[in-house]
DNA sequence: TATTATTGTGGGTAGATGTGGGGAGAAATC
DNA sequence: GATTTCTCCCCACATCTACCCACAATAATA
């Protein structure tokens, strides 16, 4: 049992390029996840999704089912594995970002860690604001959508 | 349990054509491959695969249930099979590249090494990016088709 | 408030990793 | 058999990673 993430804080990269964990989301992968590890991806949005390693685990164990003679899945497979980075936590529960993610998310040492059910995003704070403002407002409709499923 | 795959690094070839393979590959493939053992191949895209030899048997197993009465499948096994190359590391973890896939993949110094799951593909990095923008994006009637698979 | 425990941050350093190149022995060629 | 080419071991060394320890900041407890 996966308890869900949720909140949001700030940290800072420090000069090595590390970010600090919170604790209470480290926790949260204890049980199942033996070595705190995640599996950092770049996301839809500008910013850097982080999952347990299990929960991408599960997705990729059945990606490995799709064959490989069509083209369609090669394509999908390298473009959804070439930006995922499997990293484990040092035993201060940071870990060490790569440049090229930081990069795509714009982060320079500000991080906005955001906890998002069963995934972390991590945002600069600026595109993170940006982004919502720019974001279309959530309609009727889309609810009404939402109303179908609960 | 095999670890998947993931993420992209770039390297180089040096002065002997030898591919250095990064460590956090070559480690998942102890357990089960002694060796250190990959079997580089010609990729369907324009690109060479690197499968651990554990993966490549299972393969090549499935293969041996070809019917040899067709013509194609006949085909199809030789050519596969003249392709692959079983290749060992040397004890720095290097790759001694043959120069007849190396020109197939059109690498000459630098190589963009990507995990995708059970296998390697070594691109030159400007084959990848032609590659990339080329293709067909992924439409919706992709993602309707994997919908019904997971 | 004082005390203790937990968490976050900084930085030194040993060991791991990547890269280059010499050279012994194997394999191929003459 | 002699010569050349190739393969792969070894060593050297620069760089990177992740450990360790120290201590500041925060939270939890008495």
């Amino acid at each position: 049992m996966i308890t869900s993430f949720a909140g949001e804080s700030k940290h800072f990269l420090d000069e090595k390029s590390r970010l600090s964990i919170p604790a209470k989301y480290r926790r949260w992968l204890t049980e199942e996840d033996a070595e705190y590890t995640f599996v950092i991806t770049k996301g839809a949005d500008p910013c850097l999704i982080a999952y347990p390693a299990v929960e991408w685990d599960m997705f990729a164990e059945k990606l490995r089912n799709l064959s490989q003679f069509k083209k369609k899945n090669r394509a999908f497979i390298r473009t959804w594995s070439r930006n995922s980075i499997r990293l484990k936590c040092d035993k201060q529960g940071r870990i060490l970002m790569p440049q090229r993610l930081l990069d795509f998310a714009n982060i320079k040492k500000e991080v906005a860690i955001i906890g998002a059910l069963n995934y972390l995003e991590l945002w600069e704070p600026e595109m993170l604001k940006e982004h919502q403002e720019s974001q279309i407002p959530l309609d009727d409709d889309y609810f009404e959508d939402l109303a179908d499923i609960f």
